[in-house]
DNA sequence: TAAGTGCGTCGTT
DNA sequence: AACGACGCACTTA
């Protein structure tokens, strides 16, 4: 699944102010590992273990903290830091790229994306992944809907993937 | 139509 | 071996 060093595991975390509250963003040597929702328990393993925050990781912040602004905003996200996906497995990692690749107010079906991935039938395997997503807002998975424009789910609480649709204009069924 | 049931499918735990 | 952030076919009312 996955084999990182002990060096690549190191994190740093950095909170971000937004007008939807305190987001917290974890950093390791190759970039933005991960994102939490304002008032969220902290995963152990994710959690920053002290590690240096270096003047790179500080450049990568202030794009990710921009991104995000732009993000919850519902306005088009320019740039954003390099991204470490390497927690995930290769089916995740495949899962990911596709939702990145979903545009501002467009959405696809689990279904959909599970297609751009060439495994048709993986559907439920598709949901899962999302769920998995260590980036939220960033990484879109709130763009990715059952089929219909029916709401489907959200790791992070439906009413933040209401409210994040809502705000790139995405109108949904229910 | 709308709402409910059953089941295939497959990556992950 | 069991479980989903699904999707479809197929009932019912």
């Amino acid at each position: 699944m996955k084999d990182e060093s002990q060096f690549e595991n190191q994190t740093s975390e950095l909170p971000i102010q937004t007008r939807d509250g305190e987001f917290v963003a974890y950093y390791s040597r190759k970039g933005l590992c991960g994102l939490d929702f304002p008032d969220r328990e902290v995963q152990q393993e994710r959690k920053g273990n002290g590690a240096e925050i270096t003047s790179e990781i500080q450049r990568w912040h202030e794009v990710t903290t921009r991104a995000l602004e732009n993000a919850l905003a519902g306005r088009l996200v320019k740039e954003l830091p390099p991204l470490d996906l390497s927690c995930g497995t290769d089916f995740q990692q495949r899962v990911w790229r596709v939702l990145k690749s979903i545009a501002g107010g467009k959405t696809l079906s689990y279904g959909e994306v599970a297609d751009e991935i060439g495994a048709r039938k993986a559907v439920r395997a598709v949901g899962r992944a999302c769920g998995a997503n260590p980036i939220p807002v960033l990484i879109p998975c709130h763009r990715v809907l059952a089929s219909n424009q029916k709401i489907g789910g959200f790791s992070g609480g439906l009413d933040w993937k209401r409210k994040l649709l809502a705000r790139e204009g995405v109108l949904l069924l229910e």
